[in-house]
DNA sequence: TATCAGTATGAGCAATTGCTCACGAAACAA
DNA sequence: TTGTTTCGTGAGCAATTGCTCATACTGATA
């Protein structure tokens, strides 16, 4: 078989040398072809073949290419229908920054639609940050929906509630839930479920084109616990139970499966939307949150993802 | 100055977006429209950016089985430590193209140590270009030392000194030479050479693990007199004692011995080094430079060498 | 020797890309 | 404000590239 090595040997040198002459001298395919003696279309061939034989390596030495890249990555190896990836800033401590603005941006680009659409909307800090970040616009073609309460337990209106920011920033129909995030009993869920304000909520919550929400983790500084929302002992059960984060107040285990009983019996939110064309992009990064963010993408709770370079990365890395 | 940098940024990010989803995803420029929401001119006005931002970095990886061969053989001729050979573009009139790139690739290796290194760098055009194709990364763990000054005789910065880009590029500690290449008097270089700042640099540079540089030749339009270090007259002087190539501004003849007296006398760059383990790799290549390279490896100023397939040949076949 | 499978080659064509030019908006100076 | 300059943009066109198909070649076999 000497012969035939040799001849793939040559043939790959000759690759080379037209790949070299194309992609680092700036050659066109004609010159190439001048230089080494042969047709045009031999000369497209060779360059093709050191494409395909990968012999050209072409790199992006960009912070923005490394974002392309993990995006990419995590679409492939989630399944998700969305990623976004922003560069992270190793100095700041911020837990918002870059997510909420390309939050923003991907909600402004839904927005611009001139279709009416229903767009559903969690609570949280990243949220709100993302929020803040969004331009003014005049969308009353669109309805903007609440998946979750509003009502903290003492009966005031929840800091970290959305919609209503949402709402006054794009001048669309909003549609809040005036409910608590986990009720008292799962009776009290059901009863407040029914109330003629609220089943339509819930209703046009089920066929959003898009929902945006926060994921949360379930450290011992828990949002949900922070917020008042749960109980240091009810954030310990959680804990024990195997929860590593929520969503709209919904607790799931490492592998993003929703935990039974506990707080989940109560939880008053609209369960995560999940339907065929839906796409649920969830904003969250940290090393905090990365625990909860992988179990969410890996137990498919969310199809989209908005994240940085550090968490994807991380993310990426767990679950090799 | 914060709007006009905020702009580069972003028209810097979507060119590397543009590039990547070019480049790497494949999209055509019109697909690459359509998802950024511009003109196809627009898109193709971006990847092009991406292209002389430099953001596009395109590496062949074969061995060309001629180049390797030239390789091993300038090795086995002239004792040469480190040879390598890139394909030569006979129409091409760059000095510097092919050499630039594996250039930037070698340092790259070294630079990749996590073990701290010191890398000494020269000057001139071809060690310029291939600082510009070098990634960026983080080297806080190094130290580059230039070997030569980057005063101009007309006090102001000499374009060619590269110091300061690579350390730019590779965030390494580095050590300038605040000095002029020539000095006016062998009583000024040593006056010089005994300050403070000079000293320890000059220390270093004499330990360095690898050093990188350039050889010019000593042609009427030597760089050297191109950029004012030596006069016309210091230039023809130094010809028709026999020098036909300079290596950090040290005059040497066809057989690479140092020539006595002249410029050399007040040269102010630091010796070439020549330490036991120490690596010199010279970048160079051309018809012009031919004998000063032949000279320089014939009389082993350096024991590395990366020039092209044309040079190379010469350099052979004038020894054998 | 005739035939045939497999493969390389060149022609022609359609798609893609790069360039130039003219226009219009924003920035700047009078 | 008004004129000027610079910069970015889109249109149109020419060059370049990638693909398909018909043909020619190799060399293996009956």
């Amino acid at each position: 078989m000497a012969p035939k090595r040799d001849n793939n040997n040559t043939r790959l040198d000759d690759a080379a040398r037209a790949g070299w002459l194309y992609y680092i001298a700036g050659n066109t395919q004609d010159e190439i072809a001048a230089k080494l003696g042969v047709s045009r279309q031999s000369a497209q061939r060779m360059v093709s073949l050191a494409v395909t034989e990968g012999l050209v390596k072409v790199r992006l030495d960009h912070p923005i290419a490394n974002c392309l890249d993990l995006a990419s990555r995590l679409k492939a190896q989630f399944g998700l229908r969305f990623a976004e990836v922003v560069p992270t800033d190793p100095a700041s401590s911020s837990t918002t920054l870059g997510v909420a603005e390309a939050g923003a941006e991907e909600m402004a680009r839904w927005l611009k639609s001139s279709e009416p659409i229903v767009m559903a909307i969690g609570t949280g800090r990243t949220l709100k940050a993302a929020i803040e970040q969004l331009s003014p616009m005049e969308c009353p073609q669109h309805k903007v929906v609440s998946l979750t309460g509003n009502i903290a337990p003492d009966g005031s209106a929840a800091f970290y509630n959305v919609i209503f920011n949402i709402a006054d920033a794009i001048h669309a129909r909003s549609f809040p839930m005036p409910l608590p995030v986990i009720a008292s009993s799962p009776e009290e869920r059901e009863l407040l479920h029914t109330q003629a304000m609220i089943r339509p909520v819930l209703e046009l919550a089920a066929r959003a084109d898009v929902t945006f929400l926060g994921i949360g983790d379930l450290g011992d500084d828990a949002p949900l616990y922070l917020d008042g929302f749960v109980s240091q002992a009810e954030l310990k059960a959680l804990q024990k139970a195997g929860s590593v984060g929520e969503i709209l107040g919904w607790s799931f285990d490492s592998e993003g499966r929703m935990l039974e009983g506990l707080t989940n019996e109560r939880v008053a939110s609209a369960p995560i939307p999940s339907g065929g064309n839906a796409l649920v992009i969830a904003l969250a990064k940290g090393a905090k949150k990365q625990p909860a963010i992988a179990a969410a993408v890996k137990g498919r709770l969310v199809n989209g993802l908005i994240t940085d370079e550090a968490t994807a990365a991380a993310l990426l890395k767990s679950e090799r």
